[in-house]
DNA sequence: TGAGTACTAATTCAACCCCT
DNA sequence: AGGGGTTGAATTAGTACTCA
């Protein structure tokens, strides 16, 4: 599955309702030409992705979309929110699904479902989990399906400005369930090390022998738990230091040395690399307009 | 978890630019 | 001319991969 960057994301809402199912209401199987999030606010149903089964209750919300055959099915009363959606679409108009759907045999559930990778900026890859128990999403939902029923003049970009703050919402908490636990991950020590004297320039060896490991397997466990190197992370906590300093007016040349860069012509290099700007330029973007 | 090897990226150095 | 900052090339340290 494609790696999406969040801030790049262009989501369309193709089609948005709050519904009651009766018991024994059968969505499927079926392949849908988009994307889809199922909230359930009560009742139970189930659903198949492929080969893989999941049971869904009060408070849990899953995801699929066109890549696998898939099979909703409502157990008892289910009362759910059903949001359609395109990751990215040049227009934010919506285009119902209804028409593209194509239905299939019971037999056609094979393959296991595909999660989508989203790359939230400073922190890392993350992946959309097909079930998940989300927390305050219900009251964005309502504002979808609100400005969706109603189709007021520019309701397609409100749509999709609302479909990205549920999802940034989804991936600040699998941020947070992340960092939870790291909290608890076998490469805490050097992560606490490395907070508390940012300014350091850490060896690989010196972060591993905290941590008890040999150096190249310390790497590759934190590469398994952050996402990035040691030594990206290092250099990615340094330049986010640096960032607040600058705008502070604080000098090139002695918040180099401060955050333990070895010259001030490696921290330069290092922060256009990251930043796409030299610490002069990211200084003047950043700095409030003169007045 | 460690060792060896090939490759990549980090770091350093020198030359350069821009502004006062 | 000198200070502050940037850039490109060479050198060195770190990482990935594989095997034990």
């Amino acid at each position: 599955m494609s790696i999406r960057a969040l801030d790049e994301l262009m989501p369309t809402v193709n089609f948005a309702s709050r519904a009651t199912a009766l018991p024994g209401t059968d969505w499927g199987v079926r392949l849908i030409p988009d994307c889809q999030l199922v909230y359930v606010v009560s009742g139970h149903a189930e659903l198949n992705v492929g080969e893989c089964f999941y049971e869904i209750r009060a408070g849990e919300c899953v995801y699929y979309d066109g890549e696998i055959p898939h099979r909703l099915l409502a157990l008892g009363t289910t009362d759910y929110y059903s949001i359609h959606f395109q990751w990215t679409r040049h227009s934010s108009r919506p285009l119902h699904p209804g028409h593209s759907i194509r239905y299939m045999e019971p037999r056609d559930l094979i393959g296991k479902p595909l999660h989508p990778k989203v790359e939230i900026p400073d922190i890392g890859e993350f992946t959309l989990p097909t079930k998940w128990s989300p927390s305050g999403l219900e009251p964005i939902f309502t504002k979808i399906v609100k400005e969706y029923e109603l189709e007021q003049p520019g309701y397609g970009v409100s749509l999709r400005a609302l479909m990205m703050q549920a999802l940034s919402l989804i991936f600040r908490q699998l941020v947070g369930q992340r960092s939870e636990q790291r909290s608890r991950s076998r490469i805490d020590p050097a992560i606490q090390a490395m907070q508390e004297q940012p300014g350091k320039n850490w060896a690989v060896s010196e972060l591993a022998a905290i941590c008890g490991y040999h150096p190249i397997h310390f790497a590759k466990l934190f590469k398994e738990e952050i996402g990035l190197l040691p030594k990206h992370y290092i250099i990615g906590e340094r330049i986010k230091l640096a960032k607040r300093a600058l705008l502070q007016g604080e000098k090139v040349e002695a918040l180099s040395e401060r955050l333990g860069f070895t010259s001030i012509h490696y921290f330069s290099h290092q922060f256009k690399h990251l930043t796409g700007l030299t610490p002069t330029e990211f200084r003047m973007h950043g700095r409030p307009p003169e007045s």
